[in-house]
DNA sequence: AGCACGCCGACT
DNA sequence: GTCGGCGTGCTC
């Protein structure tokens, strides 16, 4: 009887669905999310609609019984169309685009109670180094005897006999209890003549309940936060919930200040730092409809919202929305597909789009609201360049004497200077100039970076790191290592050296690693305790700093080598990020470029502002090149720890691709990172015409071949890594 | 991905 | 004789 079967879609890295037989008394629908017996042992899944999941039938002599289903609610059909379409598009398995959505396998266990364990602040009678070490690390910190062990990097007896001894203890952490509800009147703030306008068009469109995506577009200071605030208020008067996708984590301590001004309360954050029990408590939320309002990075794109009614995607532009590992989807993209399939709108805001979302809002898919001018009196930043031809840093320093006398004259007034550089560590390749012996990670075609704070050197791809060593390696000569080209730490010297009486901080990854130390600078930077800033781009985005007036760019040209498509608009969307630091409040700010190549298109149109000449020159250029949005690529990767297994299936699939008018496949070549974390890849570039379904070939001619279970080959769909 | 089964080399 | 190497095949 085909009434108590049900193909399920279960949680399996190699497996695709698989039938059940349901049982006597168990009521299972479309989005139910079961457990599963494969074997030996029990696996999640969802129930799917089968005629939409075709597998090869199965006899009911060999079906076995469901275990049991959640206590959860069954995934809405928006988010399995979802899952669908992400893995169609992305040639990913269904299972690894399931894993996303059912991201908490805490979840769906029917207990509403987790018990964690966190520090009493008492000492043990018998202290051991790894006790000491543990209890150190753990700090005020609480989760599972696992994830302390991970934090601590103690083994779990550690923290169990910590726990016998009284240092730790356990707690019960009820994950069903409710989130306070953000309250749409509770501060709504003065808006200017243009923002009410664009602010009622997204009111209406929430109103609406149909797909409609926006393309918010002002620039920094233009106000685009409290605007699409208006968008969320309209969402929570309606019931509906709404997601805000932020590229960094480091961005949501200040976003759940500025919301909680707004609302009265903070939303919902989603990150990969939770605790299990806050992942928990968090998706529960959101699947029962409780949770209004969700901020996250790209993985809360996949949660079950039960009912979605607003996603914005804040600082659409930043190529961090393209995940890189694992399924390698565009969070921006998947945006509005989810949107598409949850009828709703969909906000895109950003100063400086991508030339993709571009073309959208021409071709009429996407309309443009555009907030015009700073909001409140600030003034746009001067932007100048220097050419480093002309006029060169003193030898062995990388501040070229006008952005030296600019810093001067600001710290004489008292205020503050930003040093963007988009590099960590101290210096990008060290070398020993008795041998000329190179430090490179010996699991990557990568230099390791040195970083000084912390004495060691990185491998900022795999995270191999060693102790920074006093003679060479190699030739054993003492002190013969140098340094070669700047990273932030080598600038912060150079301006430790420069004013030795100004207050500096470094803001890099490795600094603001938490939303509590993000927090903790903001606060710095308010109350005028740094002077001059030196940082990645961590510091290009979403902080206001009224007293910031100077911006020195130390490398211009270092987004623009390598032949990388989008070099050019990268260059311009994080010059402009990092000049909308300078000048925010009332005093004008002023921007220095230091780049060899004053004369480029990219430069040009930066110092002369004229934002509009650059996009239609880039677009003409994509349009010439065939290159997205145009055209479109997609790169297959081929990788084994056997180089040869690795280059022979490459080859392979090279050899065997098809050929068409509409496709032309380059390759295969080293990939750019020929060897990461101790793998070795090989490259196939596939490029197409826009209307060429090469995902559907792709499945094809790589469904075709066979290949040894230790090399891995993967397809990026859409690349944004050429380098 | 795991975990079974299965068929050939160096040990007690 | 057997312990164990990892090649191949299966999971509803």
């Amino acid at each position: 009887m085909p009434g108590n079967r049900a193909r399920v879609l279960v949680l399996h890295p190699a497996l695709g669905p698989l039938d059940y037989r349901v049982p006597h008394g168990m009521r299972v629908e479309p989005g139910s999310i079961v457990s599963a017996p494969i074997g030996p042992r029990p696996y999640a899944g969802v129930v799917w609609e089968a005629e939409r999941l075709p597998t090869e039938e199965v006899g009911d002599n060999r079906l076995r019984n469901l275990l049991s289903v959640a206590d959860a609610p069954p995934l809405t059909a928006a988010v399995r169309r979802l899952v669908e379409w992400t893995a169609n598009y992305y040639l990913a398995p269904l299972s690894s685009v399931l894993r996303m959505a059912l991201s908490s396998t805490a979840a769906f266990e029917n207990a509403p109670t987790i018990i964690e364990y966190r520090a009493t602040g008492l000492v043990p009678d018998r202290m051991t180094p790894q006790r000491e070490q543990a209890l150190e690390r753990i700090g005020d910190r609480q989760g599972l005897v696992r994830e302390l062990a991970t934090i601590a990097d103690v083994s779990e007896a550690v923290i169990r006999g910590l726990c016998k001894l009284g240092a730790i203890e356990a707690v019960t952490v009820d994950t069903d209890s409710p989130y306070p509800l953000p309250d749409p009147n509770f501060a709504p703030p003065e808006l200017s003549k243009e923002q009410i306008d664009v602010a009622s068009i997204l009111r209406q469109a929430v109103g609406a309940a149909a797909f409609q995506p926006f393309l918010l577009d002002g620039v920094t200071g233009s106000g685009k936060t409290e605007v699409y605030f208006e968008a969320v208020a309209a969402a929570l008067a309606a019931g509906k919930q709404t997601l805000v996708l932020l590229p960094e984590i480091a961005l949501t301590e200040p976003f759940l200040t500025r919301f909680a001004k707004r609302f009265g309360c903070e939303p919902i954050a989603w990150h990969s730092g939770l605790r299990t029990s806050q992942r928990r408590r968090a998706w529960r939320a959101i699947a029962r409809g409780q949770a209004m309002v969700t901020v996250g990075a790209r993985s809360a794109l996949f949660l079950p919202y039960r009912n979605l009614g607003l996603i914005v995607v804040d600082e659409a532009h930043e190529t961090s929305f393209k995940q890189e590992d694992g399924v390698h989807y565009h969070a921006r993209d998947v945006a509005v597909m989810r949107g598409k399939f949850e009828s709703c709108p969909v906000i895109l805001a950003s100063a400086t789009p991508a030339i993709e979302t571009r073309h959208q809002v021409e071709l009429g898919r996407y309309e443009e609201l555009k907030l015009p001018g700073r909001y409140g009196v600030a003034e746009l930043p001067e932007i100048e360049a220097i050419d480093l031809i002309k006029e060169p840093p003193e030898r062995g320093r990388w501040l070229a004497p006008k952005l030296v006398l600019a810093i001067d004259a600001a710290l004489e007034r008292g205020e503050q200077s930003l040093l963007f550089l988009n590099r960590r560590g101290y210096a990008p390749l060290t070398l020993c100039r008795h041998c000329g012996h190179r430090f490179q990670c010996p699991n990557c075609t990568a230099w390791m970076v040195e970083h000084r704070l912390i004495r060691r050197l990185s491998c900022h791809h795999c995270g191999h790191s060693v102790p920074t060593p006093e003679i060479c390696p190699e030739c054993e000569e003492p002190d013969s290592l140098v340094a070669c080209g700047p990273g932030v730490e080598r600038i912060a010297d150079e301006v430790a050296a420069l004013w030795p009486q100004a207050k500096t901080a470094i803001v890099t990854s490795d600094t603001l690693w938490s939303p509590a130390k993000a927090a903790e600078f903001v606060q710095r930077m308010e109350h005028g305790d740094i002077d001059i800033v030196v940082g990645t781009q961590l510091v290009t985005k979403g902080y206001h700093f009224p007293n910031l007036t100077v911006v020195g760019v130390v490398d211009a040209d270092l987004g623009l080598d390598g032949g990388d498509l989008r070099a050019a608009e990268r260059t311009f969307q994080q010059i402009m990020q990092v000049s909308g630091r300078a000048g925010r409040g009332e005093k004008p700010g002023t921007v220095f470029i230091q780049t060899h190549a004053p004369d480029a298109g990219v430069m040009q149109a930066l110092v002369s502002g004229d934002s509009a000449a650059f996009y239609e020159a880039e677009t003409e250029a994509r349009r010439e090149a065939e290159a997205p949005p145009f055209g479109r690529y997609a790169a297959i990767i081929v990788s084994s720890e056997d180089k040869g297994a690795a280059h022979d299936v490459a080859r392979m699939i090279g050899r065997t691709a098809p050929q068409s008018e509409e496709m032309h496949v380059y390759g295969p070549a080293p990939a750019p990172l020929a060897m990461l974390r101790g793998r070795h890849r090989f490259r196939l570039l596939v490029h197409a015409r826009r209307a060429f379904d090469v995902q559907d070939v792709i499945r094809e001619w790589l469904g075709g071949l066979e290949w040894g279970a230790k090399v891995r080959v993967a397809v990026d769909v859409d690349p944004y890594n050429f380098l």
